[in-house]
DNA sequence: CGCCACATTGAAGGCAGTCAAAGGTGGTGG
DNA sequence: CCACCACCTTTGACTGCCTTCAATGTGGCG
């Protein structure tokens, strides 16, 4: 199958060589997923790093009772598990589709030869872990310091930045994911979750059909995520 | 001055021809900042990034209303703000110097310069943000899925790993830093961990003087850390 | 049609944060 | 050397956000 076209595409492989992409894709495995499967299990040795081709990976912690909490959510032409073949030897989190996947897997020892021989998969590397950090720190800093409707107030922003689409009666955008893997992602069970939309409805913030989100105030909305209180 | 012989000690610089390491030194420009100085605001845009050389670091986040999450605690020999030359134009929280603190400061550009030039540092790199991503995915599944008597607890444990000498009572340590900074570090606020070390103490699990404890009771602890409630 | 996963809502409880005040500690300068 | 001051720490009472537990509602799909 030809995946040339494809990888170089992806931020990870940007600005090389089609002889460095043909020997890049000569060592990667192809693998597919269905929906719901276990990609990786946290703390099993950490044999490669993924590429997702197509479909929907969540990355994530369980709690010993079994609270979910997601890291990220990988779609497709985004990497997951690059920093594992560098820094400790198992994942440190689980992954698993969420749709039916493909991906490129890339055995550690063969790709950390590649990434020795060409400088700019490093480079481009240290971009990819330093968007990662970004990200982390975010998250952390929503965890700690932020309260749930100020973390889905921003939520709700940026995906309607870039999904949302302007109607009469606001920004219209959708959920991509169920409510109750979004509430893992904030950090939050769906319960609290559904509570809290409700209040943005109740204030006429919002409007909420299944996973078809209308943002009727979205001043009021980014006054909540800077801070604000509900 | 010279600090070739100290920076061939860092993670960051391991592995380089001496001449590599002259051309580091030659980039770099060696600051003091006082205890309690501003070294970067959140936001500022970053031109450049940091290793310290002597004393203590805390990088930091700030909320709305005031209360700090300690992302980090930098010490000798260890890099900070590396990710900002890479992802984002402007640094993404705080950091200012707990103690007398002397660091070595690398302008941006000419960094990118050198390591563009220099694959092996490339590699350190990627190694160092590896290493931070790992931490940051450890702080977030704490923050979110445990409690603060579990994070507190596995603080312990770790500090009494890498300092705690076994006395004929337990294992001795002592703090590095001030309580209302180790809550500001577990994502709590002083009065809180001050009331969690007052339970462990009731228990009989720890010995609490000032800044040094004693921990009698490490299977308990562990327990602890491991998510048994207290 | 009936199942099953997801979603919503209510009631109750707990962990941790806020507010307030007192006690302790170390550092500095007189 | 000591006294003072600023800061850190501890404790108590109270509040509130969020979780837990439980029950009901709902929508898609075989």
């Amino acid at each position: 199958m030809n995946t040339n076209k494809i990888l170089e595409r992806f931020p990870l492989f940007s600005g090389l060589e089609d002889r460095e992409i043909a020997e890049i894709e000569a060592i990667s495995i192809s693998k597919k997923y269905h929906r719901g499967a276990l990609i990786f299990s946290e703390d099993e040795e950490a044999r490669g790093f993924y590429v997702v081709i197509a479909g929907r990976v969540k990355v994530y912690k369980l709690s010993s009772e079994g609270k979910e909490q997601i890291l990220h959510i990988i779609s497709s032409g985004q990497t997951f598990a690059e920093a594992a073949l560098f820094a400790g030897s198992s994942y440190p989190a689980f992954a698993e589709s969420l749709t039916e996947t493909r991906v490129l897997y890339f055995p550690k020892e063969r790709f950390l030869n590649l990434i020795r021989k060409n400088p700019q998969i490093s480079l481009n590397m240290i971009a990819s872990l330093s968007h990662w950090l970004r990200k982390f720190v975010s998250l952390v800093e929503e965890l700690s310091l932020k309260d749930v409707s100020t973390r889905l107030s921003k939520y709700l922003i940026d995906l309607s930045a870039q999904s949302g689409r302007t109607s009469e009666r606001g920004i219209e955008c959708e959920l991509d994911i169920s409510k109750s893997q979004l509430a893992s992602q904030l950090g939050t069970i769906s319960e609290t979750l559904s509570r809290t939309l409700r209040k943005l409805r109740d204030r006429g913030i919002i409007e909420v059909e299944g996973k078809r989100i209308i943002i009727l105030q979205r001043e009021t909305l980014e006054e909540i995520s800077s801070g604000i209180p509900l």
